[in-house]
Formats: structure tokens, C-alpha cells, sequence
DNA sequence: CTGAAAGCGCTTACAG
DNA sequence: CTGAAAGCGCTTACAG
């Protein structure tokens, strides 16, 4: 962390270029004027506002974002806290934002955490000391103590697929429970009794969810739910599963909680030359693009990341607005996608 | 691009936390000697040091990285430039960035620019205005003006994939054409004639380096090149394979120029249901994760993303240590993965 | 080794 | 409607 602070220090020879003070003796005002035509200010005469846009013309004048960034103690960036960038669900997501940020003049700070509570912690002491105007966080780490110090300070937050615990934070979420009840029954309808939900870490908020989900339909029909817990990267899916099939316990389908996850299931079932949906069915959280093109087809529930991407947005740029209104939360819902994995159409 | 500074103007109320002044107080020394602990200055006293640390420590000091970013004239952010970041291959990309900048204190900025040379043009002004330490850019556009002016600022540039036009910038790319003729050999060496190379954008620098070794390789076996130039995007090989379909042209075997428009390939054929590689073969540049859980299984060649954004990394780490050594250029070379699709294999 | 003082380039009450 | 002046919170020559 101290190599940053280095270079910095270091640093301070760059030519200026133009300031405010230049455009103002050109345009014949005070630079405070010019500061009002550049921030909109109403009050500002015609022909004040003429000279001085022609001036900031000739001088090809780009005002300092650092001067402007302590002076009104806050900056142009949003940030996006989120656990894996490399998930295509978070991709996603930051892409959407991404694009609704330019739209809007800010830019965004991806902060990649990694699952790790303490690389959470670091990033958004740094977004404080920042001034971010804005976090948009996936937490890694619901409790963590920074969240509310970010809140205190001023700063909008926004939790996306994973609530926070702190209250005063707005919500983007999904209805995993409804989402995982839904394709389990799937399977259930189609006869399965042997159902494993390949399940993310518990003590994640969606994964919690999308055991609930699970379990719930599992009892209603009187079956026995079974998971293994792993962490949701590519890695997880593909031990878990490897090592379920190993196993030799029954099992007659699979009931995958994540996008990574359904992507290593899927290599070490390859591996073993088990066949889909005749020697295991499946069905999977998430739809990423290569769902319909692998085969079998997978069936899954999509989450309409996008979607919930633009919510969010939306409610971060109204607290941006200085909306006090009482904390939102915002529930979406799965969409069901029947392809072949799941054995119950014909191919 | 109103709403960011209208929105920064308002915001000023916010309360200010603790300064380096009361550090100082506490301490019982002066802020200059905060400043210099803080900034591990070599030549504070052992006592004051000791005095200024626990002072921190029991205020809970964080310094306003504004102030500091007005004061020195720099930011702590990295900005990466992409054209889309949704494709795997920049998200790949940013993934192993932002975990280098994390390890080194500096934070990222993603910039998108949608393969639009506008949209580059007015987030590297943005960047210029911020700061920023360096850059690291796959530009939409190599000849985009502002290039010049971050390096004229004193702003070190990194070109990822694609070269800049100015020779003063640093450049990690692939080789391009060496892929492309290797992956186009081997068609010809399965006895394919009508080798068709779904390309991209031909005034993109990858585009055209794949379409001259693709060139290159069949001109050396006397076969006429044929390609459609298309955007890299999965809508841009669905349509124009789709297109190549109906036409009814000869075709035998296709070169796909990204993993995007693999995609796209892909869900054109099956909606045709054209059967890979026994009606057509297929290689892709480019390796995604799902390249092997596919039916079948694709042969590609795969672009060494991670080691390219390291390599990009060090290079401007190294930058920003004020190396003003001539600027390098970094070729790293592709790794063919025989597969399935090209027909070549026994499945 | 340490401190007093200047200053980075803006914005914004405050007067007029 | 406009300007003179203060000040955001640091860092860093400059003296000592």
C-alpha cells in the first residue's frame, strides 16, 4: 500500500497548465465569474457569460478537478464494490453502470474485494478518504464496520444483490429464494428424488437464500435436501462436484447456485463421462450467454442483472439529488429458461 | 454531462472529520512533521514519530486525499481504457489490473468506450482533468488527439492489444498474425479449401493483423481468402455467419476473429442446424472458459490476457518511478488448443 | 531534524 | 449581478 503514497510525493513537477486566473484577466472579470459560468450559475449577465465561454474557448481552459475536489469535498466517482469481476453476472452489472455513469458525468471506481472481508474494509476507507459520491457495494462482508462510515460521512449507499446490515442503505435485490423453489420443483415434477443443491458459501447472503429456496421445496415434497457448500468460483463447482460423483452417494440431479460454479460442475461431470440429463439432470442459478449454446442446453433461472443495475442507478443519482426519503428496497425477480439439462424436454 | 457538477456544487455541508492540524496539536508538533511521518520522511526524529503515530492512532486519522491530490497534482488512480468490457478478454483483463493496482495502493478507473472514438476522447480528457497517474489503454482510436496530450501532461501511457500512434507510449500486444495463420494452416492441413475468416473491424489494429494472417496463410496454399468484417460483438457473428449460410456460397471451414463473435457463430449455426465440424469446421482466436464444455469442443488459440496486463502493469509501475527509458513494446505470443471443431481430432 | 509560511486552483459566503 | 477575500487540507521549499 505505501508504493502509491511514494510516487505521489514525487510528483509535483507537472506544468500547470491554464487556470482560472488566466481566463479571467482574458475575459476582462473576476474569477469567481468564470467559476459561475462554468457551474451554471444563473445569475451571471449575458455578455459576462459570452466573454467568458469565448475566453475558456481560445484557452482551451479545462478546469482542475483537483482544485474543484477539495474545495467542494467531493469528486465526480462512484464506486463499485463487488467480490469477482471476472463473475459475468458482475460484469454485467458493471458495465451497466458503467454506461449510466458517462451518461451522467461521473466515472467509476472499480473495487474488486475478492470475498475478502478485510480487502472490503481497505477499499472503502479509501473510498471515504476519497470522497466518493457514491458506492454501489455487493458486499463481501455485510457487517462490515466501514459501510456505516461511509453513510456517516454522507455517502449514498446502495447494496446490489446482497443486502447490508446497516438500515440506512438502500437495496437492489433478487428473489433467490422464489428462483431456487422454482427450479428444484422443476426437477421434482420431472420425478428426481436424489436432488443436491451445489451451493455457494452460506454465510452470503444469496447463497443462504438460494439454500432456503431449495430446502423449502425439497420438504414440501418430503424429500431430504442435501448440499455441498463451496465457494462460488469455477474451482468450487468443479471439486464439489468431482468429488460428489466420487462419492458414489445417490444422486440424480443437480441444482447449481452460480454461473462458476455450473461451469466447473459441468467440466468434471465431462471428465467422468456422465451424461446430461440422462445419467444427471441439471438446472442452474444464473444464465449466462453460453447457456443455450452448450449441450445439452441448460435450463436455468436467469436474474435480470441489467435491470437491476439501472435500479440501482437510479437510486444512487437520486440520493445524489439529496433525497432523504426513507431507504428503498427493490426486489426482481427470476426469469425460468426450460432447455434440455433438466431431462423433462424432449431435445 | 451537466448532472455531475451540478450535483458536486451542492455538496459542500459535509462535515469534516479530523485534520492533520489537530493531529498535530495533539502531537504537539507542527503539521509539517505530520505530513512528514506520514509520508515516511526519513529524517523525522524517532520521539516525534513515535508522538505523531499515536496521535493518529487515537484520532483515527485519515488524511484527506484531496488535499493531497491538489497539493502534489496527482491521483492515486490508474485509469483502463477499454472498448467493451463485457468481453471476456478485457475482463479478463481489468480482473488482473485491479488486483496488481490493489497490491501497489493505487485504486482503478474503469473507462468504456463502446468502440467509439468520441466516447475516448472525452473520457481521456475527464482523465487528464483527475490526473490520473498513468494509463493504460486498448484504444478505439490509436490516432485519438488526447493520447498526446496525457503524454504531453506527463501522463505515462500503456497500449494494451492494440498500438497508439504515438511512438511515445508503451505497447503490450499478442501477435496477432502469427495466431491467425497458425489456426488457418490447420485447416488447410485438414484439407479445407473454402476457409472463410469471419473478421472484425478491419480499422481495428487486431482486426487487421488477424485478417493479414489469415491472408498470409492461404495465399501461401494458393487458396483464395474470402471474409466478412463484422464488429466484435456476439450480434455481429450471429448475423454475418448467419448471412454466409444463406448465401449458399462454398464454405467449409470458418476462422472466428474473437471469442464474442464466436458466440454469435455458434448460435447461428445451431439455429441452422449445421453440424461442427462435420458440415463445417471451426477454430476461434481467442480461448474463453467455455471453449471446452462446448459441443464440441473448440479449437482456439489462446491470447495469454493475464500475463499481457501484468506485463502492462510492471511496465507502468515502473513509469511511474519516473523510468524515462525509450518506450517498449512487448509481443507475446498466442497457444493453439486443438479441439474438436476444426475436425482434425478424433472425438 | 523541525517549524512557519506559502501555495496548489478552485468555490462561495459576504459585501456592495 | 459582480468582485475581493477567505479557505478547503494538505505538502514542501526555505530557514534555522
Amino acid at each position: 500500500m505505501s508504493e502509491a503514497v511514494e510516487q505521489r510525493t514525487s510528483h509535483n513537477g507537472r506544468r500547470g497548465g491554464v487556470t482560472i486566473q488566466e481566463v479571467a484577466r482574458l475575459a476582462g472579470v473576476s474569477p469567481a465569474t468564470v467559476s459561475r459560468v462554468l457551474n451554471r450559475d444563473e445569475r451571471v449577465g449575458e455578455e459576462y457569460r459570452e466573454r467568458v465561454t469565448t475566453a475558456v474557448g481560445q484557452l482551451n481552459y479545462h478546469p482542475n478537478q483537483l482544485a474543484r475536489n477539495l474545495r467542494t469535498s467531493s469528486s465526480a466517482a462512484i464506486a463499485l464494490v463487488v467480490p469477482d469481476i471476472t463473475n459475468n453476472h458482475f460484469t454485467e452489472m458493471v458495465a451497466t453502470v458503467e454506461a449510466e455513469a458517462y451518461r451522467h458525468g461521473y466515472h467509476v471506481l472499480v473495487c474488486s474485494t475478492d470475498e475478502q472481508p478485510d480487502k472490503q474494509v481497505t477499499y472503502l476507507e479509501m473510498l471515504v478518504g476519497e470522497r466518493v459520491l457514491g458506492v454501489i457495494i455487493s458486499p463481501s462482508d455485510p457487517n462490515g464496520r466501514e459501510i456505516g462510515r461511509l453513510i456517516d460521512e454522507g455517502i449514498p449507499v446502495v447494496a446490489f444483490d446482497r443486502e447490508v446490515s446497516d438500515r440506512r442503505a438502500d437495496a437492489v435485490i433478487a428473489d433467490n429464494i422464489a428462483a431456487t423453489r422454482e427450479v428444484t420443483n422443476l426437477l421434482i415434477g420431472a420425478g428426481h428424488q436424489d436432488i443436491v443443491l451445489v451451493a455457494g458459501r452460506p454465510d452470503v447472503e444469496t447463497g443462504a437464500e438460494r439454500i432456503q429456496g431449495y430446502e423449502e421445496a425439497m420438504r414440501s415434497a418430503r424429500l431430504r435436501p442435501r448440499s455441498i457448500n463451496l465457494d462460488f468460483r469455477v474451482q468450487g463447482g468443479y471439486e464439489g462436484v468431482g468429488g460428489l460423483i466420487d462419492s458414489g452417494d445417490p444422486l440424480s440431479a443437480l441444482v447449481v447456485s452460480n454461473n462458476l460454479m455450473t461451469l466447473g460442475a459441468l467440466l468434471a461431470l465431462r471428465e467422468r463421462g456422465v451424461r446430461i440429463p440422462e445419467d444427471i439432470a441439471m438446472v442452474a442459478i444464473d444464465d449466462p450467454i453460453w447457456a443455450s449454446l452448450i449441450d445439452p442446453p441448460l435450463t436455468t433461472v436467469a436474474q435480470p442483472v441489467r435491470d437491476m443495475a439501472l435500479s440501482a442507478m437510479r437510486v444512487l443519482i437520486r440520493r445524489l439529488g439529496h433525497d432523504a426519503s426513507p431507504p428503498e428496497r427493490l426486489i426482481h425477480r427470476f426469469e425460468l429458461r426450460v432447455r434440455a439439462s433438466c431431462g423433462t424436454v424432449v431435445r
